[in-house]
DNA sequence: TATTGTTATACTCTATAACTATA
DNA sequence: TATAGTTATAGAGTATAACAATA
């Protein structure tokens, strides 16, 4: 059977897109994260005080869609919220957050491992290059 | 400000898979169809007489979900579908189906140069074959 | 028992519009 | 005006369970 999807970039990324995401979200276990979750706590973690507006012009993510996540974060005693200039409130990784990270970062790392044990070593760096392109 | 991200390539691909995903949709201005419906459509086209369960595990897409996608495709008289041993059904593209595949097929390809364009033709022949070897 | 088609449903993620508050 | 945060809502896509029909 032919599979004439294969000459489409476009479809190839639009699948091993969904082939990441459960990747990521399989690695978290009993971790009660979802991928943007993790995506935004590294964020913050790499910039504290940054705001959600940043955030998800960082990550492609909608300011009304950061809501939910960052309440998520702040819900679970991760992240911190202090008052700022205007109306921004600048974001930081609380001591629990601090503690939880570590895992975070495993976890995150194992499903890059499953995506490298999929296509080869030398395939995964190619694609981590040209992908680093894109964006 | 630091995106950590970059270095990961199992958030890269979510993203990217995003970009994908509007790409093609995009592409399809007032084709009144959606990714999934093009790629279906494509794969009946190469295929005659090929089943819904048979598309879905080409494509990794549930049995469940094949259902409302065939649907449409029938609706639109762009697809036929005739019974095969057992409870199979066989697709096949109409006449109709036929006229509008090249437009199709044009959209999508469209969507492809999109992407060439945004990370330039070389990074876009490496990413075809790297994509291609996850499939 | 295994496969196919189907229905119903829940969940995740994204997109859009509109509102308030501040500069 | 422009930006930041928020709320509400709609839509697309995926996942799971359960059922009937056929081999």
């Amino acid at each position: 059977m032919k599979n004439p999807l294969e000459a489409f970039v476009g479809f190839h990324l639009v699948r091993t897109g969904n082939l990441g995401l459960k990747a990521l979200n399989s690695s978290y276990g009993d971790l009660p994260v979802r991928h943007p979750d993790v995506a935004v706590a590294m964020v913050i973690h790499a910039n504290p005080g940054i705001t959600q507006s940043s955030i998800g012009k960082m990550l492609s993510i909608q300011r009304s869609n950061m809501v939910p996540i960052i309440a998520r974060l702040e819900q679970r005693g991760w992240v911190e919220r202090r008052a700022g200039k205007g109306k921004t409130i600048g974001l930081f990784i609380s001591p629990d957050g601090e503690k939880v990270m570590p895992a975070l970062q495993a976890a995150s790392q194992s499903a890059e491992d499953f995506i490298a044990a999929k296509i080869g070593a030398e395939a995964f760096e190619q694609l981590r290059a040209i992908l680093k392109k894109i964006s």
